[in-house]
DNA sequence: AATGAATGAGGTTTCATTCAT
DNA sequence: AATGAATGAAACCTCATTCAT
């Protein structure tokens, strides 16, 4: 509701706790505590609360910020830049994996993956029956296997190597 | 020590706790009570204890179970239809997906992929420099991918169609 | 669900939540945490919890064991008389008169008022006119004003005298 | 110490916030946070601990008022009459019928009933040996029940019928 | 071997109150 | 004087695991 702009202090906060949990979350997977969060923010578990009323609204933040990273990341990227990039990102942070997965398929639409697609499209490097939405399967299913797999960089590479391959004429 | 041959009601109790854990972690997710286990097997929460000492115990027991009816399964099967076969089990079954990320690649193995793969090789359905573990992390990815990301069965085909192109000399 | 008699170490813990219960919120009031009233019992939170899921169930159960005692005693009283231990009661255990307003009539509804105030009308001590809801009102009155008002023995009784003289014919 | 008065607009928020907090109070018990309150009143939390120090503070306050304003309105009722809008009040605000519980039989006091009896006695309306205590009970005890018992408008006369009675000659 | 009651650490969330801005 | 962010002590409740029966 409250469209008025935080308080310095409270801005310094909110991001420190965005910060701590994203590192938290990652680094011990969703099932980690908000108090942990708290602590590594150095905050008290209040100001948590009153930033993200819920659990839930925090992860949400979370994930809202890892996407709008990605998704300036994709200017300057072909799809399958782009597509590497996500990977990547999916297997040194448990979060976005996980969180991809909670919300099941709603938020990876936030990447403009359509108009990378259109490109690829046009500059020949992927076949022109390729749908959208097979892409982000594609994608999520390699976020979700590079981190719950544990894949090494050689075999990311490998991997999606055979994923592009399938996508070229 | 003593792995002396369990008495025959223990052992039908093992098989009921079981089904029932396959039933419940499947349909609710690894974070499924125990009790609900219990009760769903018609036991008391005491003898689930008594088979699995630890809840890891008794998930690692079903994890097994569900791969070995897979491997066995595998017999029948050529690569590509084997490989459909894990992701609709997984996209309907929560605890494959789950289990198959926390254990880290290692229970996957279980797997006679190798066998179907050096079969595939041979009739000229996969390319010769395709590698073990790169199958199996496009069968982790792909299994993950439908679970959390909530595939159709038409999605699912044409997700694995671009994933076999890939993999198709 | 479970209609299976309750292990003896089982209905003997009940027993003393029960027990303990009453006497912490009747001494504190409802607002007195669950944890104090396990820590009056003797038992582990979580011991509590089993016997009654929420808090709401423990105030509940206590209402209604107070409720049956009362009963129980209005087989020797005539009208007045049970009135005058009710309202005694309510002075001396504020969870009895919390609970009654928390409960909104229905719980007073249990005891066997009817009984007493037709008996009563019979005998000539009541006025044929007073319906059965006028007396429970002011059953719930008293009760209510004698804890909150911190009444004394002696104002209690003069006041109960008034409300006597009011339904006598 | 210096009770110097207050300014223009610290006089006006004190009003706002004493009229807001009736209102929540009210309507949502006692039980209401104070930054509802506050919100209600369209000040910060901070601004409704600096006029009341603490929520007992602010509740105490919000009594004298409406116990004042009920005083205000005896002028011109005589003891049935007066009987009958305080028990109605209490019905409708919650506060009332909470706080003269808490504080215990003290407030009340206020009310000039001791003139209202006295006159009742003269006009013959009430019997001589009935002592203020009692009747200061009485109002007490329906005002509970009124609002415990969510007593409705027929039930609240009847019951008082029965009270007024019992003061009767 | 089975039962199921008991344990108790830990999780999320609320809210009166304080204090820097 | 006002603001509103921060605090932190509870509160209620869950659940893997233990252990007396």
């Amino acid at each position: 509701m409250s469209s008025r702009p935080l308080r310095a202090d409270a801005r310094r906060n909110r991001a420190r706790i965005l910060a701590a949990a994203e590192e938290v979350f990652s680094a011990r997977g969703v099932q980690a505590s908000t108090e942990e969060v708290a602590a590594a923010a150095g905050v008290a578990i209040g100001t948590v609360f009153r930033h993200f009323p819920t659990k839930q609204d925090l992860l949400a933040a979370i994930l809202k910020d890892l996407l709008a990273s990605l998704a300036e990341a994709a200017r300057e990227d072909d799809l399958f830049a782009f597509f590497t990039r996500v990977v990547t990102a999916a297997a040194e942070k448990k979060v976005v994996v996980e969180l991809l997965g909670v919300e099941v398929a709603g938020p990876i639409q936030a990447l403009p993956v359509d108009e990378l697609l259109a490109r690829a499209k046009e500059d020949g490097a992927v076949r022109a029956d390729v749908a959208l939405d097979e892409v982000l399967a594609l994608l999520t299913a390699a976020s979700q296997g590079a981190l719950r797999g544990g894949w090494s960089v050689d075999l990311r590479n490998r991997t999606l190597a055979v994923i592009f391959a399938g996508l070229r004429p």
